[in-house]
DNA sequence: AAAGTAAACAACCGCAATACA
DNA sequence: TTGTATTGCGGTTGTTTACTT
């Protein structure tokens, strides 16, 4: 028997998702946990397949995404990460864990990959962006996946090291989950790196774009049954007011806070002495890093510096400075 | 004001990698 | 060990929005 497609093509919605479709997806979510996309369109009753599911949660629902105004930290890293690289967007993403990779690539394609072309070739916007990684000519080599493998473990282990001795602030963990100060006691957490501050502003522009989804959908079905009502839509809310999250004082939107019960896990890592990640309710949530970093004793370096991103810009700029050769020396 | 064009972004598709029985 | 199911990733397309003529 041959493997069935992954969605049945007939009956199956597609395009931009509904406020509706939102709110069921996240609900299911907020229940079962993220994972076994498979049995989402099923259990939710959504004419979604399950890919369109995962993928409407990773890039768009999930909290702790921050959208649309890049820094022009994150640009450089951006055009430097995608310059060692290549075109690996996930990896690329895995430094900047508020952002997306669909959203790193939109970023690139739609605006950084003109202007990395232009000063690269003076205006000759014919070439491919990416050079240094293609232009080695080494096709996606284990080097490579060596050095992201390794950087990556780095990073992880540099952070549980520190993360026992001293609280995490907001400028050494620039990305974001909700604010421990309206998060419910459930115990949530999820696949984000742990190193997050307690800082709302980012969390709120996803949850700004679903609140007012919510919103605008209330308005349009007044009728909502009350206990998915309570648990939609901030009481009183508006989009003015949510949108003083971002300014780094924390709206109080507890109800959809509490939808979503998602806790801190910045919180979680100061508080946890073994700073291993929870486990979510629906228990679907496994701790891997715990194997992952132990045994792994990290010498801080430059690219540790770097990769912790206090004293961001001074480390990154060394970062950009030095050869590939020598940020990969000694990985191997 | 309307039409045309470009830019931005969300979502889909197909393949690869991984997990699991 | 093998075959199947599931998930992740990157490329691409479609739709919406903004801008220009």
């Amino acid at each position: 028997m041959g493997r069935p497609p992954c969605c049945e093509k007939i009956g199956i919605k597609k395009g931009p998702w509904t406020p509706e479709e939102d709110i069921i997806l996240v609900s299911y979510i907020q229940e079962h946990g993220p994972g076994n996309w498979r049995s989402v369109p099923t259990n939710t009753g959504l004419m979604r397949c399950s890919k369109s599911c995962r993928l409407r949660w990773t890039n768009y629902l999930r909290p702790g995404i921050k959208r649309g105004n890049f820094t022009d930290h994150e640009e450089k890293m951006i055009i430097h990460l995608q310059a060692l690289l290549g075109n690996r967007w996930a990896a690329i993403a895995s430094y900047l864990p508020q952002r997306t990779d669909n959203d790193i690539k939109n970023y690139w394609n739609t605006h950084l990959k003109r202007k990395h072309n232009k000063l690269q070739n003076g205006g000759n916007d014919d070439q491919e962006g990416h050079s240094s990684a293609s232009s080695q000519s080494q096709p996606k080599g284990q080097w490579e996946r060596s050095l992201q493998t390794d950087i990556k473990m780095a990073k992880q282990a540099l952070f549980e090291a520190l993360s026992l001795h001293k609280p995490i602030t907001n400028t050494t963990f620039p990305e974001t989950k909700p604010s421990i100060s309206h998060i419910n006691t459930t115990t949530i957490t999820s696949t984000y790196p742990t190193k997050q501050p307690n800082n709302a502003s980012s969390y709120a522009s996803s949850y700004e774009n679903i609140s007012k989804l919510l919103e605008n959908w209330m308005m349009k079905f007044p009728n909502t049954p009350n206990s998915l009502r309570n648990n939609m839509v901030p009481t009183g809310s508006s989009s003015s007011k949510l949108a003083n999250s971002t300014t780094g004082q924390c709206s109080p939107d507890l109800a959809f806070d509490s939808l979503l019960s998602f806790n801190s896990s910045s919180q979680s890592v100061v508080e946890d002495s073994d700073s291993n990640m929870k486990i979510n309710k629906a228990g679907l949530f496994q701790d891997q890093r715990k194997t992952n970093m132990e045994n792994h004793h990290v010498p801080l370096t430059l690219l540790e510096n770097w990769l912790f991103d206090d004293g961001a810009v001074q480390c990154n700029e060394d970062l950009m400075n030095i050869s590939l050769e020598e940020s990969t020396a000694g990985l191997f």
